[in-house]
DNA sequence: TATTGTTATACTCTATAACTATA
DNA sequence: TATAGTTATAGAGTATAACAATA
């Protein structure tokens, strides 16, 4: 599987099919972005039938672990904004795995949480990422996984 | 549109204005989404002036490591379509920093290269790319960020 | 005045399918 | 038949601005 390290290469002559990516693999933003989407398109393979987008999937795990949470509280905490949160909670409820109720303390807001479907299918779609996990890792042993996260975690920790 | 049901509940209890995550953290994929969006955020910032992306960034970066590149090759080597690469492409020739070249060998295809200015105007871009890497890691150290790079690389490396 | 959910709208990124010109 | 580039088109995902209800 050891290929050679490729030389530098003249000028116009670059290997038929394979391109030099010259300074990108240097970039962290490059290494992350390609991870992404190759993570991204296994994601979708995975839920193909479903229809299930990492994002419904955060959603999904957002309510559960916190009952009763507020549209606008779910969004910030991925990273989106409240109008994009509407349409969210609209597939999840039109799926039967959430609902909205009134809030009781602010009547402005909808207090979101699981349904009984949501509860009955959520362990299946968890045991589905785990395999999508499992592809993921599969060339990174348990501590690198470990680590990874936790380099992660680090990147721009101020603007989440 | 069909207005969601609202019944009045109690909530139940978090803490206000912090969600707990739940399993994501656990999950390699959320923490890739997170810092994959933190850093294209902070790189359309950085280029707000000229609406450079991450991708048309790469592809002039590639463009330079690989003169007289096909554009399906361009395509392929950052995973999109290629007619996603024709956009792409008129995107930079407007700009003025590559041009279209018939190529000699297959009249099909053209031979991608860059301009007098695009040369010209790289170093620019690369010093600007590099001060948004300096943020991504400003909480890492060297060897993390090396490291950090190295984990990437190795997420789904069959997939690309 | 400020916030929550919503709607209308628009923009970006991407792919698919069909076309053309070559090979 | 197959490939490279192109075009038209559609879909997903996202944000902004404005609005009503409520705080």
């Amino acid at each position: 599987m050891a290929k050679p390290t490729q030389t530098a290469v003249a000028e116009e002559a670059h290997a038929p099919g394979t391109l030099s990516l010259g300074m990108l693999p240097d970039l962290l933003g490059f290494q992350l972005r390609m991870a992404q989407l190759a993570t991204f398109r296994d994601f979708l393979e995975t839920f193909a039938d479903l229809g299930l987008t990492p994002t419904l999937f955060g959603a999904l795990v957002l309510v559960e672990a916190n009952p009763g949470a507020k549209q606008s509280e779910l969004a910030r905490t991925l990273g989106l904004d409240r109008s994009t949160m509407v349409s969210i909670i609209d597939r999840l409820e039109r799926e039967g795995w959430v609902r909205r109720r009134r809030a009781a303390t602010d009547r402005r807001s909808n207090a979101i949480e699981l349904t009984a479907a949501g509860r009955r299918i959520l362990p299946e779609f968890k045991r589905r990422v785990a395999e999508h996990e499992a592809r993921l890792t599969a060339h990174l042993g348990a501590d690198e996984q470990a680590r990874l996260r936790d380099l992660l975690g680090r990147i721009f920790p101020d603007r989440r």
